[in-house]
DNA sequence: GCGGATCAC
DNA sequence: TATGGTGATCCGC
């Protein structure tokens, strides 16, 4: 219905003279941003209006959605022949049903981009003024708060699944390579990039962008087992390392510099590896194309030029005569070459083919070394004192160990850290100075795309405000205020300011633990309710692992047209047992399954989730009178013992949720207590096994009393729903859960579908009585509700919403604890099954 | 607390 | 033929 009026983003317009540019020094300085007079440049594309008018649509309409175009951005894909690939996407996808969802979203995100705008619109200048001040208040804080005192990395391994079976299968080296499957690709080879082909991306669309792609399945067991390697390694530098996938973490090397000072040149020496040995240098041992054997480090004269700065031959040189007596020996390692990477930071475009793969000016000097290493070898490598030698020598002990390449990024702060690590990628390393001018020399022509957080929806909101880099944003802070929640403008200033976290957090307590699975088509409801007990003794194995307990089940389903639809329920006491699980969600489930009846309810996915987490052993443990509640509940459906399959092409639901590294030595915890009075239910699995032949017998206390949940499960009845006042109010409810847990130990119960609280009950009377009154309940206060909103209009004023994934602020984890309280107005889409 | 959306990897 | 899985956060109810 809605699909009709879609907003064709122009990707190809500036597309070619955009790349890597924003590394490039620009002569406009930012210091001159803070002397409050900046805004004249507003001026020059302001309309009557006195703000920026950017049209959002393509004028061009050559017909690429946004959502669908190639997402170029990521290492090695600069300068590709966009309109080519983009094409061959659109026409292998036109027509599909992932296609016609897309298009959907599309039509929806060009929507808030409209309402957008027309906030802008009635934006006043008085007003942009006022906001002006406040805004600059809060970068007076934000500058006063500057911090330049940590050395911050982020490090992340190069085209990792792929680089990992190319070592493993040496033939793979010389071809562009993907990871995956023809449904689905986890990640490329560099190679395979110049053609388009990129994680995420469908593999039977690579193979149109690139024929002679070559697929291979994932080994999740072997890149688990590479990470473990190299987590080992950065727990020597700061045991406080924070991983953030298998195949990155960020840390903090400013301690280790200290103590750095007294290491002696033994203990920063270290061996190549045995793989590295005489036969084969280096330089081919990394991925073919993408070797690139000499590191790409930035070139600079004037760090410390001495021993150390000559990075790996000199540095290594020097030491060497100690350890190895051959003085020329041939920089064999990646990382030789000092200064080479400088001079070819700007890719050629005009080569796509060569721009990225590392054959590059260097390649000369490369080879060159490379000669003078097969008369004399060097065992080790010497590293020096500095950050980048730090940085190099780890990157070095993660090559020998595990002869796979790495990048790094070097800066103050971790947002920078990360950008910074993509600067030279593959198998490269660039540092910012920590100095404001360094940092804001770095930031200011900057695409906001590269910075973490910002994703295509952001970018395009704020496209549509004119803001493309950083300086935009930086300009434009007044009306960002204005438009958006306090945490997201204040997000956007602090990038705007190249500020962001100084401190690598370890990694906190996870809040939720889910397993969800794509098969083909389902709608019967016997397979229904059997996938989602596969699903749920899933998960439940998982929670068991970590002694985790929840209690707020989610489920996850999309149609067949990829339409996602969530229904959570939580209930009174925490649970992690299969059938536990089972037992509500497939009343979720069912509230579903009848809710598009007469129509079957057409599957491609199914999800189970578990949130409101806490730790298992910390827990009260009353399993008596839970067991008997979860009893009435649980339900023999699908006891069909199967586990779902992992993704046979991604390998995706293989790599299982583990613990957290084993590598930090210690850190003093200061978790927030638990509450330490929760109910835990640990049920047996008693259930009499049972065909999944049907839909599952309706035992629980909701079909018990009421034949037609939909209307009774908290979460399913709209006209019931949850206040967080009074009706499903957990908080208000746990202690009253554990008074009526207490005391009906031994009894039978009955969850109440509307207060969420077990009910101990002698008859189904009794219990169908407390429900009614508990609805009744819900009438008032749904007509108090009514009433104070006829009472008070809302007088708030509109915000654009903008929904972010991951980080609030800045660092790998924050916590945002004010809102705005602006409201946008209600906007329901209640399309879903419609 | 719930549901939809966005984001990263 | 064919478009993943896990976890987190934010917004507006
Ligand atoms: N949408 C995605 C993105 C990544 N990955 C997996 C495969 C990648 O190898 C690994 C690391 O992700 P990166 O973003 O670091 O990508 P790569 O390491 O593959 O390439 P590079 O870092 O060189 O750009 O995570 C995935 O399964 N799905
Ligand atoms: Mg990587
Ligand atoms: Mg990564």
């Amino acid at each position: 219905m809605d699909a009709e009026d879609i907003d064709w983003k122009d990707e190809d317009e500036d597309e070619g003279e955009n790349e890597e540019r924003w590394n490039e020094p620009v002569e406009s300085l930012l210091e001159t941003r803070n002397d409050g007079l900046q805004e004249a440049s507003l001026s020059s594309n302001v309309g009557d209006d006195g703000n920026p008018s950017v049209s959002t649509s393509d004028a061009r309409g050559d017909g690429m959605m946004s959502r669908m175009a190639l997402n170029d951005n990521k290492a090695g894909m600069d300068g590709l022949d966009k309109e080519r690939i983009n094409k061959i996407i659109l026409e292998t996808s036109k027509g599909s049903r992932f296609y016609e969802n897309e298009r959907k979203k599309e039509a929806q995100v060009n929507q808030r981009i409209d309402r957008m705008k027309q906030q802008l619109a009635g934006i006043t200048q008085q007003q942009k003024a006022a906001a002006l001040v406040e805004v600059d208040t809060m970068a007076a804080e934000l500058e006063a708060s500057r911090d330049f005192s940590r050395s911050i990395v982020h490090l992340d391994m190069d085209a990792f699944y792929a680089a990992v079976e190319m070592r493993d299968n040496p033939s793979l080296k010389n071809k562009p390579m993907a990871v995956g499957g023809m449904s689905m690709l986890s990640t490329s080879n560099y190679h395979a990039r110049r053609y388009g082909v990129r994680a995420a991306m469908p593999g039977f669309i690579a193979k149109k962008l690139c024929p002679e792609l070559v697929i291979v399945p994932t080994n999740f067991d072997k890149y688990r087992a590479v990470s473990t390697q190299v987590r080992e390694i950065l727990g020597q530098y700061d045991p406080n390392f924070c991983p953030m996938s298998l195949d990155e973490a960020y840390f903090d090397l400013t301690e280790h510099l200290e103590k750095r000072k007294e290491l002696s040149e033994a203990e920063r020496t270290f061996d190549y590896g045995d793989w590295n040995s005489q036969s084969e240098p280096t330089n081919d041992v990394q991925e073919g194309e993408e070797k690139d054997s000499v590191g790409k480090t930035q070139s600079h004269g004037d760090i410390s030029e001495q021993d150390s700065t000559q990075e790996s031959c000199v540095c290594g040189g020097a030491n060497d005569e100690t350890l190895s007596p051959s003085r020329m020996q041939a920089e064999v390692s990646s990382n030789t070459s000092v200064a080479c990477r400088c001079a070819e930071s700007t890719n050629n475009a005009s080569d796509p083919c060569h721009a990225s793969l590392g054959v590059s000016k260097t390649e000369s000097s490369t080879s060159h070394c490379a000669v003078g290493a097969v008369t004399s070898r060097k065992r080790s490598r010497t590293f020096g004192f500095t950050v980048e030698e730090v940085v190099e020598e780890i990157r070095f002990r993660i090559e020998q160990k595990t002869q796979l390449t790495a990048s790094a990024g070097i800066a103050p702060n971790v947002m920078l850290a990360k950008i910074c690590s993509d600067k030279n990628k593959p198998n490269g390393q660039y540092r910012i100075q920590p100095d404001r001018e360094a940092v804001m020399e770095f930031i200011q022509q900057l695409p906001i795309r590269k910075v973490s957080g910002i994703g295509k929806v952001t970018e395009r909101m704020l496209s549509a405000l004119g803001i493309q880099n950083c300086t935009d944003l930086y300009q434009q802070r007044a009306l960002l205020h204005l438009l958006f929640s306090q945490i997201s403008s204040q997000h956007f200033l602090r990038i705007s300011m190249a500020l962001g976290s100084t401190r690598v957090e370890r990694d906190s307590e996870r809040k939720s633990m889910s397993t969800e699975r794509t098969f083909r088509e389902l709608h019967k409801p016997a397979d229904l309710y059997s996938k989602c007990s596969e699903l749920c003794q899933a998960l439940a194995e998982d929670l068991q692992n970590e002694d985790l307990v929840g209690k707020t089940v989610t489920i996850k389903l999309k149609t067949v047209k990829f339409e996602v639809k969530t229904k959570a329920c939580s209930v009174p006491m925490a649970i992690n047992s299969a059938d536990c699980i089972f037992s509500v969600a497939k009343d979720l489930l069912r509230a579903e399954i009848n809710a598009c009846k007469p129509e079957p309810l057409r599957l491609r996915l199914m999800g189970v989730r578990l949130s409101n987490l806490q730790s298992s052993s910390a827990s009260t443990n009353k399993q008596g009178s839970i067991k008997e509640f979860f009893k009435k509940r649980q339900n023999p459906a699908a006891q069909s013992g199967q586990l779902p399959e992992v993704h046979q092409e991604t390998g995706n639901g293989y790599e299982k949720p583990r613990s957290q590294n084993t590598m930090v030595a210690f850190s003093s915890d200061s978790p927030k207590k638990r509450t330490g009075s929760d109910v835990v239910v640990t049920l047996p699995s008693e259930s009499e096994p049972q065909p999944s032949t049907s839909e599952p017998q309706t035992e629980s206390p909701f079909s018990q009393v009421h034949p037609s949940d939909r209307n009774f499960c908290p979460t399913l009845g709209d006209r019931i729903t949850d206040d967080s006042t009074t009706g499903n109010n957990h908080r208000r409810d746990e202690s009253a859960m554990e008074d009526v847990s207490n005391d009906a130990i031994g009894t039978s119960e009955f969850l109440c579908p509307v207060c969420n609280i077990p009910q101990p009950c002698t008859d189904l009377e009794a219990f169908n009585e407390h429900v009614d009154v508990c609805l009744n309940r819900g009438a008032i206060r749904d007509m108090l509700k009514q009433q104070a909103s006829e009472d008070n209009p809302t007088a708030s004023r509109n915000s654009t919403s903008l929904a972010k994934g991951k980080r609030g602020s800045s660092g790998p984890k924050s916590s945002a604890k004010r809102r705005k309280q602006e409201k946008t107005q209600t906007n329901t889409l209640d399309r879903f099954f419609n």
